[in-house]
DNA sequence: AACCATCGACTTTTT
DNA sequence: GTCGATGGTT
């Protein structure tokens, strides 16, 4: 590293030598391996900068792609502080917005009508089961959730329906078949999923080899981040892209992969080493932002998968403190440890937005979070419905899609009784009858049906909604963007509904709503910026903002807001804490237990480990509760075999807390006691912590499964199970 | 057609 | 325990 003798110092001079390396190599196919925090985002950002500055590379020559819409936006941001210029001519996006670019710009080619529109995971599955329904199977027979997981996994291995071959599994068959319809379907109302966003630009590639050419020739430079979350079909999408004389850096980490069951190819390293017989590797193995403890400790773990590509983490940073390993009696009693060692670390100077509590599964935050409110801890959860998910969002979007295509029967069962117009599912079931017979939409359909109606109220009911989808067409061409949204909520009446619906989400349902408006108000203003106009009308910017809702549903960052952080270890990659606790480590629900029979599932496992290991900076901490109430299964738990594969003197082990309170109810439930006798009496006089004092009136069941009738004072009859609701006697 | 009660499931999530 | 879907009732 004598890189004080380089001209570019001040360019260059923080690199180290791997980086310098992976930044101003001439390899024309370059494999970064980034260990946690070796600092590769700086690495693919500097070294854009470097093509740009150094090599003259025209920006339109490079492409950037990156799994999420954040790391894509992030990654712009730091090159234009570097070459301190717009970039707006360089390609930095997700496979998916880049594709959906693409074939926006082909649409004729690709064999899409020009509005066509985007439908997300949800939408797909409702139009599954529909047409499922249509078909004539029922949903015993053929499960909605697997033939869409199903052809979501053809999809992104690249296979057609027409291509694949015939099965002897009667489950298959139907899929395949559901698959062929839901192609014709998909086709004819114009949407496409996300999916086939990533197959349809493959195929438009591979198809018409002038447009392939013309890609290949212009994108001299291709950089991809994340690498070995790459699917078959975005593996396919490179190679296509990539001749003899592109150039293609790769930057990924093998260890890090923990995206394998939604189709993510680790093997697309060892392909890439294939397809391509002159691969430079680069190892980043310094790590810039944890202890050596936590690193030792990360190695370690990880040492125990097999057919790794080895990498070994190391800092020139501190010792630091050894992993504190807690092992509760409970789950309660694990989030009280939790809450005591967060005032410990704010006491000693620290503060709430240093820390986050990572777990292996959502369904773990509810006893955390309760603890920490008991506590006055304040916190955020991560990784909920994202903000254009939501059904009062997506509601409005329905009639914003319908009014740029008639056709999107999706949007049109969302919203044709949305707020209630007294069109019901027989209505609407003669509406799909007529639509599935003529080949045609439903919104088609419906328009065929309305004559033959003779009730009043449904006529006028259907009357009223295409009275309003169409005046709404008539405004898209003479209002813009937020004024259209602003007479969709007005003019369909859901605002009202909202309004009026009782439950306690109604106003966080309304703000919802007049922040849609703020984001279509943002989007055209953008645009405008972008364009230089005046006045754009919704014609022009609405269809572009339906793509971008359905592909960035906002990354909403929340950082510098002082609370401390909640989220899965899958959406804690990529992000850094200075304390962190790996919650939950526990047999079976880490590692989880649908994963103990699979060798190649355990190691993914070990890889999220290793990911939740390394987003610590100074301190971790490791809890498990021995026993855990968890999904209606009160279950007694054995530590996690990833904590046995950390070195024992990198882990202090904190005693059971004398202080902290064994349960007093915990002696009646237990389990050997339910299976002989029933530990309450009809009549008996127990409490419960939430419904307060009550009478047992009746009673059922053996072992896990006995459960009782109480009559509470306040909240009247419920009916418990013993296992899990913890009834204590009152004398 | 709208509403309430009961049943059942439940790993991880981006686009 | 909590969510969502489903089915029976009004």
């Amino acid at each position: 590293m004598d890189l004080t003798h380089n001209a570019d110092v001040h360019f260059f001079g923080e690199l180290n030598g791997a980086q310098y390396q992976a930044v101003t190599s001439e390899a024309s196919r370059l494999l970064v391996l980034a260990g946690a925090g070796s600092g590769k985002t700086r690495v693919l950002v500097q070294r854009i900068a470097w093509l740009m500055t150094k090599q003259d590379v025209l920006p339109h020559r490079i492409l950037a792609v990156t799994f999420t819409n954040k790391a894509a936006a992030e990654m712009r941001y730091r090159i234009e502080k570097i070459v301190g210029s717009t970039t707006s001519r360089l390609w930095v996006g997700t496979f998916h917005g880049l594709s959906h670019r693409i074939l926006r710009q082909h649409a004729d080619r690709a064999n899409l009508p020009e509005n066509f529109q985007i439908i997300d995971a949800d939408d797909q599955l409702r139009l599954i089961k529909r047409l499922i329904q249509e078909r004539g199977w029922d949903d015993e027979m053929c499960d909605p959730k697997r033939a869409c997981g199903f052809i979501n996994r053809q999809k992104d291995e690249g296979k057609r329906a027409s291509a694949l071959p015939p099965s002897s599994l009667p489950e298959i068959t139907m899929f395949m078949e559901l698959y062929r319809l839901y192609e014709q379907h998909c086709q004819r109302a114009a949407v496409v999923d996300f999916a086939e966003i990533l197959l349809r630009a493959y195929e438009l590639w591979r198809d018409n080899p002038d447009l392939l050419t013309h890609y290949q020739q212009r994108f001299t430079h291709i950089l991809v981040d994340e690498f070995q979350d790459t699917n078959t079909i975005q593996y396919a999408w490179l190679k296509l892209l990539c001749t003899p004389d592109n150039r293609i850096m790769l930057v990924g980490d093998d260890d890090q992969s923990i995206y394998g069951w939604r189709g993510a190819k680790i093997e697309n390293i060892h392909r890439f080493h294939k397809d391509f017989s002159d691969v430079v590797t680069v190892r980043l193995e310094q790590n810039y932002r944890s202890t050596s403890t936590i690193l030792a400790a990360a190695n370690a773990l990880i040492s125990n998968n097999a057919a790794r590509l080895g990498k070994e983490l190391w800092t020139q940073g501190i010792q630091g403190e050894r992993l504190t390993l807690y092992g509760a009696f409970n789950e309660i009693d694990e989030s009280r440890f939790i809450v005591e060692r967060i005032r410990q670390w704010c006491h000693g100077g620290g503060s709430y937005e240093d820390i986050a509590i990572l777990y292996r599964s959502n369904a773990q935050s509810r006893v955390l979070e309760q603890a920490l409110r008991q506590g006055s801890i304040p916190y955020r959860v991560y990784g909920g419905l994202r903000f254009f998910d939501r059904a009062e969002i997506k509601d409005v979007l329905s009639y914003l899609r319908l009014s740029v295509n008639l056709h999107d029967d999706t949007a049109f069962e969302r919203v044709i009784n949305l707020p209630p117009r007294g069109i019901g599912e027989r209505t609407l079931a003669s509406i799909r009858d007529l639509a599935k017979v003529q080949q045609i939409s439903l919104w088609e359909a419906a328009k065929t049906y309305l004559p033959s109606i003779s009730a009043g109220r449904i006529s006028n009911g259907l009357r009223q909604f295409f009275e309003c989808v169409e005046e709404l067409i008539n405004n898209v061409s003479a209002l813009t963007l937020p004024m259209l949204v602003q007479t969709v909520l007005q003019r369909s009446g859901l605002l009202t509904y909202v309004k009026t619906q009782p439950g306690e989400r109604t106003q966080a349902r309304v703000e919802n709503l007049h922040e849609l408006i703020q984001a279509a108000s943002q989007f055209h203003q953008a645009f405008e910026e972008n364009q230089e106009a005046t006045y754009t009308h919704s014609a022009e910017t609405l269809p572009s903002f339906l793509s971008e809702v359905a592909l960035d549903a906002g990354d909403r960052d929340v950082d510098n807001e002082s609370s401390i952080k909640m989220m899965t270890l899958h959406s804690a990659k990529g992000l850094e804490f200075p304390l962190v606790f790996l919650s939950g480590m526990e047999e079976g629900l880490f590692p989880h237990h649908r994963c103990f029979h699979e060798r190649a599932l355990l190691e993914e496992e070990r890889r999220l480990c290793y990911v939740g290991i390394t987003r610590a900076m100074r301190k971790l901490y490791l809890t498990y509760a021995e026993k855990r109430a968890f999904a209606g299964l009160s279950g007694v738990n054995r530590p996690s075999r990833f904590i046995d594969e950390i070195p024992s003197q990198l882990i202090e082990a904190v005693n059971l807390n004398a202080k902290i309170m064994m349960p007093s109810h915990s002696a009646p439930v237990k389990r050997s006691k339910l299976d002989d006798d029933f530990p309450f009496q009809l009549g008996q006089r127990v409490f419960h912590q939430r419904f307060g004092e009550g009478v047992i009136i009746s009673g059922d069941g053996q072992g896990e499964t006995a459960r009782v009738q109480v009559n509470f004072a306040k909240e009247g009859k419920k009916w418990l199970v013993l296992a899990y609701a913890k009834l204590e006697p009152v004398e």
